[in-house]
DNA sequence: AACAACTGCAACCGCATGCTC
DNA sequence: TGAGCATGCGGTTGCAGTTGT
């Protein structure tokens, strides 16, 4: 719908935050509040884009960011939900208080995947929901695996990974459907004690764009949700068994992300049970 | 010490979505 | 109903710092 950019990039700083921008946007923002970002730069007196200004409130400079220092238990988090909800990291940072869904997706990709990885484990990446229904040329669109072969990253895990073929039953595996909740906008006031019911509260009622009963008897909640259903080439994901017990997602065992030690085992254990019932 | 290779993360980019008019 | 705007999201890139040779 040939829309303008967010911002005319002409005469605009790039580039990393100098002490003073941040000290501009924060004082604006503690000032005037969030929102407005588009108009916010030339307000505050920053060289800046509004979008770039958002995402450095969001990722760096907001109250209550937590920095590093990822601890065992929220890894332990991050793997299991990503393990349910795929590349949603939004959705994943809205149930780490403190943490960005930049960060939590910096750490998946340059720890998590790399520790999994080297533990033999290989988690695929759920099927993009945004982008999938249009076909793209773009090349973002329809990522590849080994798309950019010069990129440091392939070059990473083909060193360190040469099993990355597909064994004659995963290839042999009859596609399997799955329903995955909608990615929603995830607001700071989702905490972990909030109710994951309260996660879809507000969300927009759209039921009738899916025909959710016709698959599978859903939650109360899950009348507010879009359900949008993907047939899934690899059949190591999202399958239960019939007890309805986790076995794998994401193609790696959930049962070896048990942690042994921590204080927050039954916080974490509620946090998953209550996606598990979700899904 | 110097250079190359690697790593981690902040920032950028394009697109999707929801809202208003 | 569709165009345009504002915002949010996920993928990708660039580069400074670190590690290896």
């Amino acid at each position: 719908m040939g829309r303008s950019p967010c911002c005319s990039k002409v005469g605009l700083r790039r580039g990393p935050w100098s002490t003073r921008e941040d000290t501009l946007l924060t004082n604006y923002i503690q000032e005037h509040g969030e929102g407005q970002w588009r108009s916010l730069p030339k307000q505050a007196g920053l060289l800046r884009c509004g979008k770039s200004c958002r995402l450095r409130w969001m990722n760096y400079l907001r109250p209550g960011i937590k920095r590093g220092n990822i601890t065992p238990d929220e890894e332990d988090l991050i793997t299991r939900l990503h393990s349910l909800l795929g590349n949603r990291w939004s959705l994943i940072a809205g149930r780490l208080p403190g943490r960005t869904d930049n960060e939590i997706k910096n750490y998946w990709n340059t720890h998590l995947l790399k520790k999994l990885k080297t533990a033999g484990i290989e988690p695929k990446d759920l099927p993009k929901q945004r982008k999938e229904p249009k076909l793209k040329s773009k090349k973002s669109a329809v990522p590849k695996p080994n798309d950019k072969p010069e990129k440091k990253e392939s070059e990473k895990i083909n060193k360190g990974n040469t099993n990355d073929s597909k064994t004659v039953e995963e290839e042999a595996a009859p596609k399997i459907t799955v329903y995955l909740p909608k990615a929603i906008r995830v607001s700071s006031v989702f905490s972990r004690s909030n109710s994951v019911d309260s996660l879809f509260s507000g969300s927009s009622s759209s039921s009738s764009e899916c025909d959710v009963g016709k698959y599978a008897t859903l939650p109360e909640t899950a009348s507010y949700i879009d359900w949008p259903m993907f047939e899934l080439e690899d059949a190591n994901y999202g399958v239960c068994g019939e007890s309805q017990e986790l076995e794998f997602f994401g193609g790696f065992d959930m049962s070896l992300l048990h942690s042994e030690s921590s204080n927050h085992v039954n916080m974490l254990e509620q946090v998953y049970d209550e996606y598990l019932q979700l899904l």
